[in-house]
DNA sequence: ACATCATTCAAGCGATAACTTGAATTATAG
DNA sequence: CTATAATTCAAGTTATCGCTTGAATGATGT
């Protein structure tokens, strides 16, 4: 028996918890959440040197939150399991719960107008099925083409004023991001009701939508 | 809008996280996860000084893990909610599940012998319900005085030994404590196996068994 | 076997956190 | 209103973290 193993066990937790407790790493989570990738790729998403990057990604490979393998010359780091998923979303629950102060960011957002309730994954699937919703794909380009909801159009933020006038003004227009961590929906939703159109956001993203087992067209 | 929306976000999340990545404050958790407590009995309980209790209870309350209220002189605190919990058995499940280490922490607490399943908390019921289990409970006097599962008897794990003679072999013993961030039951198990009885760890502790809405006598 | 290139290691710096000690608050109780 | 007692604040020390820079590693593929 060690030492004190109570104390080591509450060691083991807390290296878990204090894996997520810097924002860089929350960045390359929420990527990883979309698709596996490499050090190089990471490193460029999130603005992060390589060094860095490696460091940080080390650190989610103690706590078991990312796994590794070797694909080539490069290694590639993925979420070990749905469960990382799952930590990161009660992470963002509670933060959402509790924190006015999440609450004052995001109406910053929204300048001020309170944003309308998020869709539901399966209201937005009943919805696709039916015909009655334009899906709006607020991401960059190759993470579009890596899979998407079907029927989705992808736009970035700056070109949504763009496409405007082209779209029917009285289907609602749901739109979705990487998920709960990301800012992206918020945004075009926000843009949207700004130029009259009745727009509403997605509940979670797409690794939540495709962890749901719905379908993803790539 | 803020300079950096997403960066803000991210930062809160992270603040939520990095009030968990220290063993102290999982300790103090732990403790309010039994009832709620004032300063210099938690600080009691878990060793620390006043003054670095206070401490660390303030970035509890920061990242609405914990709440306070004042009672007469003290101040008493509390888990805000149930998603506290959550969150911190989540931490756990992660960490189990995933770090070879704590298994091995684990393993040494049974002398190297493989723990046995934990029993689940509908089929302690149940078979209290038949009589066909002795419940252990391996908490402190003064926590079991505050509530415990009707019908278990109260021993430190000192005390385990003493008893054994009076226990009938043939019947299963369940042993639960605090919680899973707690090892009591754990070395009541090894203790008790290691003298030939039959004994499992109830899974989880009594908070989750409250928490079941199953019945607490006190 | 060797050259290549992505990744990782190592050292250094500034900033932040944990803990201790001692003083300042703050609400109650007399 | 003042005394009291619990809690919180503040300052100082040591340790750790995040980031940068530059060198080392190690598997690949020629």
């Amino acid at each position: 028996m060690s030492i004190s193993p109570k104390h080591a066990l509450l060691e083991e937790y807390a290296l878990v918890a204090r894996a997520l407790s810097a924002p860089a790493r929350l960045m390359l989570l929420e990527q990883l959440a979309q698709r596996e990738r490499g050090v190089e790729a990471l490193a460029d998403k999130t603005g992060l040197t390589i060094a860095n990057c490696s460091q940080h990604l080390q650190q989610l490979r103690r706590a078991a939150l990312v796994t590794s393998r070797r694909d080539g010359k490069s290694v590639i780091y993925r979420l070990t399991d749905a469960k990382t998923l799952e930590l990161m979303d009660l992470l963002r629950i509670v933060a959402e719960r509790n924190l006015a102060q999440v609450e004052r960011i995001l109406q910053g957002l929204s300048d001020g107008e309170d944003a309308p309730e998020a869709v539901s994954r399966s209201d937005l699937a009943a919805r696709l099925a039916e015909g009655s919703v334009t899906v709006l794909d607020v991401r960059p380009a190759d993470e579009f083409a890596a899979g998407h909801i079907p029927g989705a159009i992808n736009l970035t933020l700056t070109e949504i004023e763009g496409i405007v006038p082209t779209l029917d003004s009285s289907t609602e227009i749901v739109a979705y991001c990487r998920g709960p961590y990301c800012v992206y929906a918020h945004q075009a939703v926000a843009a949207l009701r700004k130029l009259g159109l009745n727009a509403r956001r997605l509940e979670g993203g797409l690794p939540e939508w495709r962890e749901d087992g719905r379908p993803v067209l790539s």
